[in-house]
DNA sequence: GCTTCGATCGGGAGCGCTTCCGACCCAGCC
DNA sequence: GGCTGGGTCGGAAGCGCTCCCGATCGAAGC
C-alpha cells in the first residue's frame, strides 16, 4: 500500500477544491447533484478515506469513545461485560466510531486514571458495571461526558436493566403456578441491580397477595457466585418451613443453590422451584435447566454507546450550558424476558 | 475543565519556542538542563498534557494499536483471551499507547474488515487466538504490521505459549509417577497450540520410553470444551485395557473427563490420573482440583504487544525494505509451568 | 433592466504538534 | 585574533482535514 490518497488528491482527481470533498464526505452543506457524484467516483477509485487524525484534530473531536470497567468485572467467567462492550462496538462500529477498552482497579486511586482521562483522546465514555466512586468524581470533574451502563449513581445519564420488571415477572410467574410461600436470595447486595431485584420481587408478590416472609429473605454482601449460593442455601433448605420456590438474584446463585439442592435430594422443581436472573450460558446447560430471566446485555451496551454518542455530539454543538441543562437525569431501561425451563 | 493548555502556552509560559518545548516533552534533541526544567515546571504548572491526535497528525502515527480476535473467542466462558487482552493493555499503558478492540467473525468476510484496516487508525495489529485466513490475507496486503498471539501463520511473527515444553512437562510428570500406560484426549486440533500438546506429550513420553498406544489417543476437530471431554470420554474410559492417566489437551476437556470418570465411579487419582493444560479459574476448584499446565495469559498480551510496539516502530524509521528484511519469522515463547494438584 | 437572493463552490485560516534547517553563541584551534 | 565547530534554540513548513466567509452566477422580484 503505497502514499495514501488525501483529500488533495480527491480534489484534483475531481477538479475541485478541497473544501467542496470535505462538504462531500461529511454529506453536509449544498453541494450540486453532479458534483457530488463525481467527487464520490474520485475517491472511491483513489482508494480514498478520510484520516481519522487529520478530522479529529481539525474538528475538535477524536471520534474516539472509551469503554471502562472494573477489572474483575471483565476477567469474571459469565462473559456479561464482555457481550455489553460487544454490543456497544457494535454500535460505535455502525456510528463509525472508535471504542477505547481500559479497566480500573476495584480501588480507585488517583494514579489508575485511564490516561484518555487526561489526554482528551476520547469524546466520552461508557462506565460498564459498579466501580468506584473516586473514579466517578474524576470523571465528573474530568467534564468528559459519560453513561453508565448497569449501574447508578447520583444523577447520572444511564442505561439498566428492567430489574424489578424482571423481578415482578417472576413473581408473577410463581404466584401463577401456586407459591405462596417463597425465598429470596441475593448477594452483591450494594449493586443497585441487585436492590432493585430484591424489592422489585418482594413488592410484586406482595400484590399478589404473598408477602414473602422475611426470614426467608437472605442478601448478602459478598460475590453473587454459584459458591456463594451454595454457601447461603441452607438458610432457605433447611428452615422450619421451606419455601416451595426460591427467586435467586442472579444465575450463579441460583446454580449454587440448585447444587444444594441436590446435595439434599430435593427433587427440582418438585420440591423447590428454582428462578434465576440473567440467563448466563450455563442456566439452559445445567442439570436441571433454569427458568430465568432473560436480560439483553449486548442491546445494553448498544443504547449505552448510542446515548453516548449523541451526548458528546449534542455536547459539542451547544453552548456547555444550554447542553448541561438538557442533560436531564435519563435513566434508560432495558426490558426483560421471562424463560421458563425446568427449575420452576 | 476549560479550554485545555496547548503547547504554545507551554512555550510563553517558559519563555522558550514551542519546537524546545516539544523536543522537552519527547525527550530528544539538545536541550540545556535549566531549560528543560523550566519547560517541564511550566508544563506542570499548566496542567499540560500534548494532545494526541495533533501529534499523530504530525508524527504520522496514530499511538494506538488494534486488538483483534474471533467473536466467538471473545464471548466465550473461560476468559482466556480476556486475560491476554488485559496483559495487552497493561503494556500499552505502559507505553503509553492505546489499543482499540474489534472482533473479527469466525468466517471472515470482505465486508468484517475491522474500519482501522481502512481508516489507518491504528499502527498496528495484535491478532488473538486464531481467525479465518482471509483475515490473515487482508492484514497482510493492508500493509499494517502485526503479531499474532497464539496462533501461527505462515511466516508471520508470532508469540505462542511453550506447548511443547508444558505437554513434556506432563509426560515427565507422569512417567515419574510410574505411569506407563497413558492416553491423550484432544480436540480443535486444528490450532497449532493444540497439535503442539499433542505432539510434545507423545514425543516426551516416547523419550521415557513410553510410546503412547495410539489408540489410546482420541482427538477432535470440534471445540475443545467441557461437553466435548465428556462425548469422548468413554473412548478411554471404556477402553479393553484403560489408561492408567490422560492428559487432556486443556482443562475444559479435562473437567469433562472428570465428569464421565465420577459417572463411572473411578477413583481419581487412584484408577485414574488426570492432567489439563491451561490453569483455567476452574480448574483448581473443581470437585477433584486439576493438576495442570499453568499459562501466563497476561505476560502472552503483554509480549505481543511489546513486539508490535516495536515492529511498529521500526516500520517506522527504517525504509520498508529494510525493515521487511529485518523481519525475521520470530516465534517467541513464553513459558510454561506444571501445576500438581489433586487429580494426578 | 437592475437589484436581491439563494444555491454552489473556492480561499484560506487554523487545529496542535513534529521536524528540518539555519541562526546564534561561546569554546577551542592554529 | 579570526575561524571552525559543537551545543542550543527559534523559525517555519507542513501533516490532512474542517469550517467560516466571501466570490460567483443565474434566476427571481419590482
Amino acid at each position: 500500500m503505497s502514499a495514501r490518497a488525501t483529500i488533495t488528491d480527491v480534489a484534483a482527481e475531481a477538479g475541485v477544491s478541497i473544501s467542496t470533498v470535505s462538504l462531500v464526505m461529511n454529506g453536509k452543506g449544498a453541494v450540486a447533484a453532479t458534483t457530488r457524484s463525481r467527487v464520490q467516483m474520485a475517491a472511491t477509485r483513489l482508494g480514498y478515506t478520510p484520516s481519522r487524525t487529520a478530522r479529529g484534530l481539525a474538528a475538535g473531536r477524536t471520534g474516539n469513545l472509551g469503554f471502562v470497567l472494573r477489572e474483575d468485572h471483565f476477567c469474571q467467567a459469565e462473559p456479561f461485560y464482555t457481550r455489553v462492550f460487544l454490543g456497544a462496538e457494535f454500535e460505535a462500529r455502525r456510528r463509525g466510531l472508535y471504542v477505547l477498552l481500559s479497566t480500573v482497579p476495584a480501588r480507585y486511586g488517583p494514579d489508575d486514571a485511564p490516561r484518555f482521562l487526561q489526554e482528551h483522546t476520547v469524546d466520552g465514555i461508557v462506565v460498564a458495571g459498579s466501580v468506584d466512586d473516586a473514579f466517578l468524581d474524576a470523571l465528573t470533574t474530568s467534564g468528559i461526558p459519560f453513561v453508565l451502563a448497569d449501574y447508578a449513581w447520583r444523577g447520572a445519564a444511564s442505561v439498566q436493566l428492567d430489574n424489578e420488571g424482571g423481578a415482578a415477572l417472576v413473581a408473577a410467574h410463581l404466584a401463577g403456578r401456586g407459591h405462596t410461600r417463597v425465598g429470596f436470595l441475593g448477594a452483591d447486595r450494594d449493586h443497585p441491580s441487585m436492590a432493585a431485584r430484591s424489592a422489585g420481587f418482594t413488592a410484586a408478590m406482595a400484590a399478589h397477595g404473598h408477602a414473602v416472609d422475611p426470614r426467608l429473605i437472605v442478601s448478602h454482601r459478598g460475590a453473587a457466585d454459584r459458591r456463594t449460593g451454595a454457601t447461603l442455601a441452607p438458610a432457605l433448605l433447611d428452615a422450619p418451613d421451606r419455601p416451595t420456590a426460591v427467586f435467586c438474584a442472579n444465575d450463579a446463585l441460583a446454580l449454587g443453590l440448585l447444587d444444594a439442592a441436590r446435595e439434599r435430594g430435593l427433587d427440582v422443581p418438585g420440591d423447590l422451584a428454582v428462578v434465576g436472573f440473567d440467563d448466563v450460558e450455563g442456566a439452559a446447560l445445567a442439570a436441571t435447566p433454569l427458568t430465568t430471566v432473560r436480560v439483553y446485555k449486548e442491546q445494553l451496551g448498544e443504547v449505552a454507546l448510542g446515548l453516548l454518542a449523541e451526548r458528546s455530539a449534542s455536547e459539542r454543538e451547544a453552548a456547555a450550558e444550554a447542553a448541561r441543562f438538557a442533560r436531564a437525569p435519563a435513566i434508560t431501561r432495558i426490558a426483560t424476558d421471562l424463560v421458563v425451563r425446568a427449575s420452576g
